[in-house]
DNA sequence: TGTCATTGGTTTGCATACTAACTATTTTCG
DNA sequence: CGAAAATAGTTAGTATGCAAACCAATGACA
């Protein structure tokens, strides 16, 4: 009769770990932006909004490692919130140039002090040494498994 | 004039690698188990129901750390597949008592192996010393931020 | 014992993360 | 140049992860 792994093997996976950080890191900065309504997503799109206005739809999903579907969603939901404008980019009849309104501008701005709060409670269980281990890890992960994932990830030019 | 951070902070805040290692774990799992089409979570359920059949749907939830509503719905597609059942359970008349079925167990040995290959999978850039590093981070974080979780966390008994 | 709070399951609705398929535009290259 | 391949944006559909609200059943306890 072949096994069935115990349940210890399933809660110790990197998976289901990884899955319950997340979602907990989520949470955090939820409540923590709770005031603005801000996900994390669209807090990273308006990020790099910020950094690169005008960047057209798909350049902004792949800055992110979003897909195209869930990057027009965000984008719908922020549009109707006025926080970004999608025009017709000039010089190609395909692509939206993607831009900060001036209230998105002055939003992101108090969002970035919730987002560092959040970053605070999320690493607040482990030291200084762990915390820069953490950071580490999931930077060797993400770009060792680049290739394995579905949504591209390019990042942007960082100043 | 108020700052706003370059990019490069957005980039390695443990939220934003959070997201991306997690993303990257989910298609890791499912690439490996595209055969029997199962998801990381389906997988999870099913993990459980074998530890302890019969129990109900609330705490099916809480054993994962699922919201009652995903965990519903996880129900759904596996009850349409035919991998598990619902039925009243003794003696409470509000409680559902789930079970694995005989091809929900067969399904659930299959994956174990895509499983494992998915846990390689995911730290292979990692070296072991590494691996066991990340797995003790997030079991830190995991624990230490349990109240800061909207989906209550509580581990059935692991045998 | 009877009331009241709690819990289990459900529906609806929103936000992320995908696939597949489609149109329109742009690029590539023979 | 012109056909084929690639890309940008979209729609529709599936799955996870939530909140809010509801009903029925159960538990607590005055």
């Amino acid at each position: 009769m072949p096994e069935i792994a115990s349940l210890a093997r399933l809660y110790t996976r990197p998976g289901f770990l990884l899955r319950r950080v997340h979602q907990i890191s989520a949470s955090v900065f939820e409540a923590e932006c709770r005031d603005l309504a801000l996900t994390p997503a669209q807090f990273g799109v308006m990020t790099v909004l910020n950094a690169h206005p005008g960047l057209d739809q798909s350049s902004l999903a792949r800055s992110l490692g979003f897909d195209k579907v869930t990057m027009l969603r965000v984008l719908r939901v922020l549009e109707a919130r006025e926080l970004v404008a999608r025009a017709p980019a000039p010089g190609n009849r395909r692509n939206l140039s993607i831009t900060l309104s001036g209230e998105g501008r002055t939003v992101l701005l108090k969002a970035q002090d919730a987002a560092e709060r959040a970053y605070q409670r999320l690493l607040s269980p482990l030291n200084p040494d762990q915390q820069q281990q953490l950071i580490t890890l999931l930077q060797l992960l993400s770009v060792g498994l680049e290739d394995q994932a579905r949504a591209p990830f390019v990042p942007q030019p960082t100043n």
